[in-house]
RNA sequence: GCCGAGGUGGCGGAAUUGGUAGACGCGGCGGACUCAAAAUCCGUUGUUAGCGAUAACGUGAGGGUUCGAGUCCCUCUCUCGGCACCA
């Protein structure tokens, strides 16, 4: 044993073992339980950064300790190779998007295994391989016979500097200028998301996730429950009725004036000959949605000549087009009901229009002046027939007053269908064909996949110009047609992945039988940046490929049973990191200077997972220190380890020691890793260093240390395994059985005494002393009877806690 | 505006979910070893008073429930993250 720790020397031979002894192959048909854990996998970029080390450490840890525990544990890895990014990337370096990738993803693999992690290198996905993609193209395919996927125009936010269509996000990270935004109409291919959105909804409910990330998931979804009203137009209208879904139909009597959106029909028939009003109308329709949005802005808009009748009250109120109305909500219009919400009051006095209360608070006088919208539910007056019920009540009226034409229960969704095509080069082709004649006509599956020409062009016509990519007979009639060149966005590559992975090499199946055995995933790990738009999107694209039958039965309803989004890793100046701040830390640096067993301990032991952290690289040295130390001493104890064997610990080092081993289970389970570290490793290193003359504490501690630290830090355990002459590999080795009570059970039990909830002092007794005595023991201790003499006692008590503590309490009068 | 997380020593952070607040680590102070330094080891370290046993105070602020509150309830405040005209 080298009396130095080198970890470049120990890490290499270690990993070189792995390789050998095909320690990360995962085999399908193993029969120990199965265990699915999934990072997510990285877009490469180039090196892996801290905080892809952060994601990955923590999922070690998880995997590793799942193996230990006797699962078959499936830990792949692959890379998100399309998009956007990349292709802007490898154009501005003046290279082939897939030879930039090939690059990256060769070195960050080689970051991934020189960081030890355990991952089955042999189920390696790459989005951007016509092996992976193609299947894609089938779920497209597929999805298009079914309707589930449907070509219509829809607005989007173009770019006119690259001449994309870009994304909000992009925007608000200042990767694309505000100025060079513009909205436009264009075709898209949308997934239908929203026929969806109700199992998406239901689906949350049979999952172990954070509350936060299912309260986004289920604000993003936005199911309301309302009511569907027709309102009768009158005069020259080009249709009979408008109509409005509202949340609260119990207002309908306080309703003083319509609203449609710019795009409304009624608003684009009284522009045609408005002038003013299209002006109007278009200036609405550019408004980025960054710009509108905000509450507080004034609300704007222009009367119609249309007038619609009340259904209940009868009464005529005038249809204005307002800027505040979205037009894909609903039905793009709604019912103005000033008294009782917050925009359409300011929208209301703004313009003059009547406020009308209808909904009376807390028995107060109705007739009280309002002054701010009053939004609480209430009791219906002043509204005719609804008098007097309450929002449940009416809606049940007005069902029945008005009937299932002019009133339904209906719901409102704010999740919208999903555009997927991009009008770039780097994606999977979309294989559709398009026909003069047939119109869009799906490639059929005996001819995919449509392979993506390797001359690389960038920019939104990079396809279309494609002399050989572009043109293509229809395959329904055989004439001359073009095809599609637009790709699919990333995040359709990543909605589905996962399930690949549980059989990457199939070549004539996008997901055979193997995806029952392993799906659903059991653990999810990634930053919860990418929580809500890529969840959303691959739980519907699960759901679909059980629909369609592309999976095998048993994959289940949910694709991730637990999920854990870990905080960012913040530069060293507590700001996120990123080029422009130049702050960056990467992978690379922490594993050359430091190594992978020093950067897993520090990344672990920075703080709880869910929370953002900066970069201390001090506390790095700390970490790199200790595991030296650790090594001196293990080199010191060798020989009392050997002999400890066959040692029996004594109890109340044993105890000891399970109280630790009991935390570490403890905090695994709730996701404290961080204390995995401190309290863990650092409490058993103790209890070995201070125990110098126990051969038994030198081998029981080096063993259950070494366990430990093969999730965190497993090189090194890995080797200090086989030099303290443990058997086997410690990856392989069991972790210890759960303790139980007797197990954290001492000989004597520390009874802490509180006088009025105040700690006055302290003795030691058998845990099982009966109570009466332990009270008679604690009042003739002189501390206690200081406080207590004279005083009558009002209550008092035994607690015993756990198996060693005890507390006795006295509450005086 | 809405949703969420949070505020504990000089610092990173613990606290078995209502029961000894500050585990463990870093840093500080004192000591041993050394010609000296580094490393290592031992002791000490929330604040105040005291030689001391001990006492008072102490988990963002204020109130409440309780024998007992970092933990539960109410009010306020500050920080961070996310979402935002969804009728």
């Amino acid at each position: 044993m080298d009396p130095k720790y080198g970890f470049n020397a120990v890490e290499r031979k270690i990993q070189q073992r792995w390789a050998k002894q095909d320690c990360f192959t995962v085999n399908d048909d193993d029969p120990r339980p199965k265990y699915y854990s999934l990072c997510m996998w990285p877009y490469p970029s180039g090196d892996l950064h801290v905080g892809h080390l952060r994601n990955y450490a923590i999922g070690d840890v998880w995997a590793r300790h799942k193996r230990m525990l006797g699962f078959n544990v499936l830990q792949p890895m692959g890379w998100d190779a399309f998009g956007k990014d990349a292709e802007l990337k490898a154009n501005k370096l003046g290279v082939h998007p897939a030879k930039w990738v090939k690059q990256n993803t060769a070195n960050m693999r080689r970051e991934l295994k020189e960081l030890g992690f355990m991952i089955d290198w042999n189920r390696e996905l790459n989005a951007s391989n016509l092996k992976y993609y193609r299947w894609e193209q089938l779920l497209f395919v597929r999805m298009w016979e079914q309707n589930l996927v449907y070509y219509e125009p829809t607005k989007v936010l173009w770019d006119k500097a690259t001449k994309t269509v870009t994304s909000r996000r992009d925007i608000d990270d200042g990767k694309v200028a505000k100025e060079d935004i513009e909205i436009k109409v264009m075709p898209a291919y949308l997934m239908r998301l929203r026929e969806y959105a109700n199992q998406l909804l239901d689906g949350l409910t049979q999952v172990n996730w954070p509350e936060k990330i299912i309260k986004d998931q289920q604000y993003l979804i936005g199911r309301s429950e309302g009511m569907t009203l027709h309102f009768a137009l009158v005069g020259n209208a080009p249709v009979d009725a408008l109509e409005v879904y509202t949340t609260r139909p119990d207002t309908i009597c306080g309703v003083t004036y319509m609203a449609v959106a710019a795009s409304h029909p009624l608003a684009q028939a009284a522009a045609s000959d408005n002038p003013k009003l299209a002006k109007f109308c278009t200036q609405c329709e550019q408004t980025l949605p960054m710009d509108a949005g905000n509450p507080h802005t004034e609300k704007q808009g222009m009367p119609l000549d249309f007038t619609v009748v009340n259904p209940v009250s009868g009464k005529h109120v005038p249809v204005w087009v307002a800027d505040y109305v979205v037009d894909d909500y609903g039905s793009g219009a709604l019912m103005g009901v000033p008294a009782h919400d917050e925009r359409d009051f300011k929208f209301a006095t703004r313009y003059q229009i009547p406020i009308i209360r209808v909904i009376n608070l807390d028995q107060q006088d109705p007739h009280r002046p309002i002054t701010q919208a009053e939004t609480s539910s209430g009791i219906a007056v002043n509204s005719g027939e609804l008098d007097g019920l309450d929002l449940k009540g009416c809606v049940s009226k007005l069902e029945e007053m008005l009937g299932p034409d002019k009133a339904r229960r209906d719901y409102g969704l704010s999740l919208r269908d999903w555009p997927i095509n991009r009008h770039m080069y780097w994606g999977t082709p979309i294989p559709i064909v398009i026909c003069s004649d047939c119109g869009r006509v799906p490639v059929p599956e005996h001819q995919l996949p449509v392979s993506l020409p390797n001359d690389f062009k960038h920019g939104p016509q990079a396809l279309a110009d494609h002399p050989d990519f572009a043109f293509c007979p229809c395959p329904r009639c055989g004439a001359k047609a073009r095809r599609e060149t637009d790709t699919m966005d990333t995040f359709v590559n990543s909605a589905w992945y996962f399930a690949r992975f549980t059989c990457p090499d199939n070549s004539t199946q996008m997901i055979d039988n193997r995806a029952k055995r392993w799906l659903p995933c059991d653990h999810y790990f990634g930053g919860d940046e990418h929580a809500q738009g890529h969840l959303v999107y691959a739980r519907f694209i699960h759901k679909v490929l059980r629909d369609l039958g592309l999976y095998p039965k048993g994959c289940g309803d949910e694709p991730f049973q637990a999920l854990l989004c870990q905080g960012m890793v913040l530069g060293a100046d507590g700001k996120k990191m990123s080029k422009s701040q130049d702050n960056t830390i990467m992978a690379k640096h922490i594993l050359d200077c430091y190594g992978a067993d020093t950067a897993r301990l520090y990344i672990i032991g920075m703080g709880n997972p869910k929370d953002a952290y900066p970069w201390n690289e001090e506390h790095v040295k700390d970490h790199a220190m200790f595991l030296q130390n650790l090594w001196q001493l293990a080199l010191k104890r060798r020989d009392q380890i050997a002999a400890g064997k066959e040692q029996k610990l004594a109890p109340e080092l044993q105890l000891n020691l399970n109280k630790i081993l009991n935390n570490i289970d403890r905090n695994l389970r709730d996701q404290h890793l961080n204390n995995l570290v401190f309290g863990g490793i650092h409490s058993i290193r103790n209890l070995i260093r201070d125990n110098a003359d126990s051969a038994a504490m030198q081998y029981q501690g080096f063993m259950h240390l070494l366990k430990v630290m093969n999730l965190i830090c497993p090189h090194i355990a890995e080797e200090l395994w086989q030099q303290l002459g443990f058997e086997g590999l410690v990856i392989d080795s069991a972790w210890w059985p759960a303790l139980t009570d007797a197990d954290l059970h001492s000989a004597t039990t520390v009874f802490v005494v509180q006088v009025n909830g105040k700690r006055r002092d302290q003795f030691e007794a058998p845990f099982d002393t009966d109570a009466t005595e332990l009270l008679e023991l604690a009042q003739q201790r002189p501390n206690i009877a200081r406080y207590i003499s004279g005083k009558q006692i009002a209550k008092s008590k035994v607690i015993r806690q756990g198996n060693s503590h005890g507390l006795i309490f006295f509450a005086l009068r």
